[in-house]
DNA sequence: TATGAATGAGGGTTCATTCAT
DNA sequence: GATGAATGAACCCTCATTCAT
């Protein structure tokens, strides 16, 4: 057998995703090797060109956690707590996977099919389990709507919005909101499942 | 006495947001000068560096439109036309904004400050001016919640998702929506109306 | 007649000599224009090139004070004092004179003509006055030397050393001199005059 | 374990120096490559920038030739030789030299320090050296004179104004100097050891 | 296999020069 | 005559990629 690698490629692509969400994606070559403590010509020898190196590094992992969190039965009177949950696990997820999809996104040479990495992109995936989990809430009578793919790009929107303002660092947000993620996530989840409209107004009759 | 400018800044900054979306930060100016019709000497002298013309282009306008929305009195009985009619004006804002912020956002060089346009950021301004109005509701007794900043960031969060799935060309996205704007900003604000917890379910007893 | 010039071309000359002995000559034109309170299109109608306007504001002005001062009779016993003076008044001279020499010498486009302002180039018209003078000297029997040019070249040339060493800020120079150049002229003129070598050593006898 | 480097650092030297000093500071750094036989990268490696490389072309190298033969013990009787061998060896050195002290002078970035190769700049070196030298000669009585100094800096700036002349192509240069150096240079030392002055016309009477 | 020296194409930027007003 | 907007050629420099060791 060959000699082991003494560095292995996840720690490069760490190196890589360090540095690209830092200066970009046009920061050298040369910076990720120096970052990663491997020579040039190891990178290219292992990712074939920058571009191959720049999209492993980017690419989404599986929102294994949010999905096994929506997948999970849900005990009679703990739905909004597994609400809750959800949104601060999409909160955590979107932190770290945000600024990848952009960045990505933005690549002159970015085709929707880099992010299939199994079958199933993770936005839909997320998506997917969510809007599962709301109809199997309706099936038990705990909650009620006629578009549970709705609520559930309800609750990933706001989360992601949060994320985002976050990361753009938006000075001068107003209110009262911002530093207090999981009480962000508390009054989200309460509008949800109450809504906001006085009663009396009811969606139903309108146009 | 000498001779008048012939080429308009704004011919330039229209040139280079198009050139910028479609093929990144990294495109050519020279790419950017052919397609305004201008040498590169030009842009260079009007905008001083690559830096200026790119942060110029990627500019984000104030959100007039969605603002003036806002702050328009609303008729009794008419709360819902008008977050629906807000939530289409979302949609539209961001499919001309958000790239503009996320491309700007990853550019190394990139300042918060490059968003204060005028005094407050463009999504501070739409933020703001969405809680207003909800606390008009709330005052009119239209609407009921403890937290109108979340209710206004719910919206805000839900369109900006919306736009963002379109933009990463997610493929497989499941269920019916997608094609149909119109019918997805309805049945958001439906939810967001009557809530999609069952009755007896109501959030004020949870923790 | 045409409107007359508001601003001459000696004017635009001593902004352009400033701005190319401070910046080097590859100092834009555009600096020469502004330091000179005119357009850049001004300075192409009258000096046709950049080159144009570089070699005419380099040109070495004729030596005139030093010539002059070398060919005025000298009365018995002035000598040594009139070559004092001359000493001084070359130090003055090539202090303007130098850095335009060596400037116009290091363009790749210099040519030796480019200095005959009149008939003779002032370096030949410095040292043709010196020798000149020591020549008269030696024929009213106050001097006395073979080569006379020689002569004149020992003080030109230590003057141009003087100004040269000055220009290149030399740090660290040995000695007493250097801040007062009276003195230095001074002595250099006691040496020529007397000779550095102790009686009994005299020259005519060696190799 | 990497390829080693196969261009030596002093290859491109040389031919910087060459470039520049032919072409002036202006020439293009991929003239140097191109003479130099390497790739313009390369150079940009090794020197930083363009400014590296031509500061580091244009390094005075030691006078060590001069000042070795001026710090040698001198036989009685071959003073004068001495400074024969002195004015020729400086006259080969200024050859050398002068274009790159000017050249690099007129640079807009020069500073004095980048003359400092080591303690001394070589300007002061050669001085200093040859001052040591008149004072040795003081000492054994084969020179009389009140400023050592002075004396060095005439031999130093009569055998500069000669290269300098030369170099600057100065045409029509009077009188029988120009072609034999070493004539010019016997003449000199003749003139520095007895003096130009007619006998009883000493200046130590002068004011 | 890992290294880093060498390459050279490409891009940002400057600036002499022209020319419509 | 004077102006300064526009041009585009050239130049410095970076960096992805290759390859000898």
């Amino acid at each position: 057998m060959a000699r082991p690698r003494t560095i292995d490629d996840d720690q490069i692509l760490d190196a890589a995703r360090a540095v690209f969400l830092a200066d970009g994606r046009g920061a050298p070559t040369s910076a990720v090797a120096q970052r990663a403590g491997v020579s040039e010509g190891t990178i290219f020898k292992r990712f074939g060109s920058k571009d191959g190196l720049f999209f492993a590094a980017m690419a989404v992992p599986d929102p294994t956690e949010v999905v096994a969190l929506a997948r999970r039965p849900v005990a009679v009177g703990q739905e909004r707590a597994r609400f809750e949950a959800l949104g601060l696990a999409l909160v955590g997820f979107f932190r770290d996977v945000l600024p990848r999809m952009m960045c990505s996104r933005l690549h002159p040479h970015f085709s929707p099919e880099l992010m299939l990495q199994g079958e199933t992109p993770p936005p839909a995936q997320v998506i997917g389990a969510l809007t599962e989990l709301v109809e199997r809430c309706v099936a038990t009578g705990s909650m009620r709507t006629d578009s549970p793919e709705v609520v559930a790009r309800a609750l990933v929107g706001t989360m992601h919005n949060y994320v985002f303002l976050e990361w753009m660092r938006v000075p001068q947000l107003p209110g009262q909101v911002g530093p207090d993620t999981a009480d962000f996530v508390r009054r989200f989840v309460t509008m949800l499942w109450d809504g906001a409209g006085a009663p009396g107004t009811a969606a139903r009759e309108a146009p």
